[in-house]
RNA sequence: GCCAGCGUAGCUCAGCCGGUAGAGCAGCUGAUUUGUAAUCAGCGGGUCGGGGGUUCGAAUCCCUUCGCUGGCUCCA
């Protein structure tokens, strides 16, 4: 009987050749229950036999590294799978990607949803053998010679670019994969999946390339783990915009309108003015101006852009006395012109000129996406114009607004992201530099943590990005601040400085929730349509339950008219269970229901939305509790 | 734009291998005066997304077009 030596965590276990590895974790400390191994690069099951010395990394199944791995290795079980099932298709690639993985096939017969159940199937079948997944190294040659005999010409075009003198590839049994890995060290670590859509995707990204077909599936290494996530997708099911705008009476899309075109309803537009007027608020106090521009301009002023040629989604031009008039695709053309149109001093600057500015764009039908994605929307949008000695505090200025309006709407979690100059770049170098900096110190000096998007700036300036989180965690792009150089110059930007001398302003031109359209789908499902009071289309319903209460239900309604509460009174003769039942689908924040006994008292019975009855209130001490909520535009409806 | 799927009343859906459409909810009308998530009864409502074809006959099969969905590509 002899002892071998594993190390675990900087501590080294003598244990008995031959045990398992799960054995011996108990006498291992670790903050979170292991469910995977990695050893040399190999990950491993915990009924990992130790036969040697040997160190062992432990996974736990939140760690995203295992995660990754497990997904990677579930979408070559996939293919595994798709190649017993229909042995003539060929494979492209299978990468893990945010919350599982995809696998793409060339087949000539597409695949259809029920083949997805076969698919499934059969993985579990050969997660059941528990094949022993081998890395196996060999050398160019023999693998394109290998890839080739089984027909797998994609596989032998990516060897070819991508593969070294020795290649790397994953055997499962007769599947064998070039993959770089790493993988998990058998089939049957893998027990919790589902296949859950079929898309079409291009080879290599490439819109003139062949066209294959996408297999998107998600595993876990815990049942509840897959529930749960199952569970996050039902959830955004259920907070669809689209799902919900229309029955909530909020927005409507119409075929005979056109797609990608929004009518908003009423209801809607109460919400969306509600947004504008705290937006106005906020930018008065931040020191800027409105401007007002027009929906069309001559096509030349997109020429001299630079639109005509570097955009390519504005919509057909329009031809009216021999002069091409254009649908605008942007604001800032225009604001530009509004700075052009009298010669500027060092002294005017900053100037900040914002505008919910309508614009038109023609999005590729595909890509259309109830409010999220559109054809004609409005751009919460502002243009600075700043002296270089400016541009730092003036980007620090923009950011702390946006975060400042962000969180005013309820959101506290945010990705941002800083992306700096690509290859292919406009302007000056040391222009560059200099903003980038800006940018950075502001990030900085405002403490918010930032990832760096190395060369992802476009190619006109850098810019920093900021993504919401929703309250289910899906994060959504809103806000955008970013330099222009280009405009600086096709539009010749000046100002006279202290030395007499022509100068080029920088243009910072940004968006902070990004399009009204967009920030107002998000937050339809970042609520799930119970929108805070202060933003509830209707604030409160008054319900009489008989003929003779409506009187005094009337009188409460025009007190709370009278101090700015958006109040309904309800007065269909049905019972009020009926009429509690549609104000709780409508999703109103308050419900005040008033029989004999609120009469008599000069009371009224307090009802909050998906919380329920909360007894008697005197409506003048709910009206002031109400105007607080809304005053400090509070999320919760606790009064 | 590309691939796949889908399109039946305002909404959710049924309608088998072709024989000119049906339910629930909503709506309207009437009755009910009602106490915290659906009162009862009656009525109206669809050229089955549009166009074309096959057929004696098409919601059903074929073609085409529009729209929607999931992705891809795109979003300087």
């Amino acid at each position: 009987m002899s002892d071998v030596k594993i190390k675990i965590e900087k501590s080294v276990f003598s244990v008995e050749k031959g045990t398992s590895l799960s054995s011996l974790l108990p006498r291992v400390r670790l903050q979170d229950e292991p469910i995977l191994a990695k050893v040399n690069g190999y990950f491993i099951g915990l009924d990992f036999v130790l036969e040697e010395d040997m160190d062992i990394e432990l996974f736990s199944a939140e760690s995203e590294e295992a995660l990754d791995v497990l997904w990677h290795s579930t979408s070559h079980l996939m293919a595994h799978a798709v190649l017993e099932l229909f042995p003539n298709t060929q494979v492209g690639v299978g990468p893990a990607v945010e919350n599982g993985f995809y696998y793409d096939f060339l087949r000539d017969v597409p695949f259809t949803l029920e083949d997805l159940d076969r698919i499934e199937e059969k993985m579990e079948e050969l997660a059941r053998r528990d094949i022993p997944i081998e890395k196996v190294e060999m050398p160019k040659e023999k693998a394109l010679k290998l890839f080739k005999e089984q027909g797998q010409d994609l596989k032998v075009e990516l060897i070819q670019e991508k593969g070294g003198e020795m290649v790397t590839c994953y055997r499962q049994d007769s599947f064998i994969d070039f993959c770089r890995g790493p993988h998990l060290s058998s089939t049957g670590l893998i027990k919790h999946f589902k296949l859950l859509s079929l898309s079409g995707a291009y080879w290599k990204g490439d819109e003139k390339g062949i066209q294959l077909q996408r297999i998107y599936g998600t595993s876990f290494f815990s049942k509840a783990q897959l529930k749960e996530y199952l569970d996050l997708l039902e959830e955004a099911k259920k907070r669809d915009h689209r799902k919900l705008g229309p029955e909530l009476d909020l927005y409507s899309i119409h075929e005979d309108l056109g797609p990608g075109l929004i009518l908003w309803h009423p209801k809607g537009s109460t919400v969306r003015r509600l947004i504008e007027d705290y937006w106005r608020e906020e930018h008065i106090k931040d020191g800027y101006d409105f401007v007002y521009s027009p929906h069309v301009a001559k096509l030349d002023i997109w020429r001299k852009s630079g639109h005509t040629e570097h955009y390519d989604a504005m919509f057909p031009f329009i031809q009216l006395d021999n002069v091409e008039y254009q649908l605008k695709p942007m604001n800032c053309p225009f604001h530009i012109m509004v700075f052009n149109s009298r010669q500027k001093s060092y002294r005017d600057l900053p100037l900040r000129w914002a505008e919910l500015g309508t614009v038109y764009r023609f999005e590729r039908s595909g890509v259309l996406h109830g409010l999220l994605r559109v054809r004609g929307f409005t751009q919460d949008d502002a243009h600075i114009f700043c002296r270089a000695d400016q541009l730092e505090d003036e980007i620090r200025k923009a950011t702390r607004l946006a975060m400042r309006m962000l969180k005013t709407f309820g959101f506290e979690k945010f990705d941002i992201y800083l992306s700096t100059r690509p290859e292919n770049y406009t302007g000056k170098l040391e222009d560059w530099n200099q903003a980038e900096k800006a940018l950075e110190r502001s990030l900085k000096d405002e403490g918010l943590p930032y990832k760096v998007d190395e060369g992802e700036g476009v190619f006109y300036g850098p810019k920093i990005d900021i993504k919401i989180k929703d309250a289910i965690g899906r994060s959504w792009q809103c806000t955008t601040i970013q330099l222009d150089f280009n405009l600086a110059e096709r539009f010749d930007l000046n100002y006279i400085g202290e030395d007499g001398q022509a100068h080029r302003p920088f243009l910072i031109h940004r968006a902070l929730l990004g399009s009204l359209e967009r920030f107002f789908g998000i937050l339809i499902e970042h609520y799930k349509g119970d929108f805070p009071l202060w933003l509830a289309p209707i604030q409160v319903k008054i319900l009489p339950i008989a003929d003779r209460h409506n009187d005094y239900a009337h009188s409460l309604d025009a007190l709370f008219k009278e101090g700015d509460l958006r109040s309904e009174v309800d007065m269909r003769r049905e019972k009020v269970g009926y009429k509690i039942r549609e104000a709780e689908m409508l999703k109103i924040p308050f419900i005040l229901v008033v029989g004999d006994k609120e009469v008599e008292q000069k009371n009224a019975s307090l009802r909050v939305h998906s919380q329920g009855d909360k007894g008697q209130i005197n409506p003048q001490e709910f009206l002031e509790k109400s105007k607080k909520l809304i005053k400090n535009k509070s999320i919760s409806l606790n009064i």
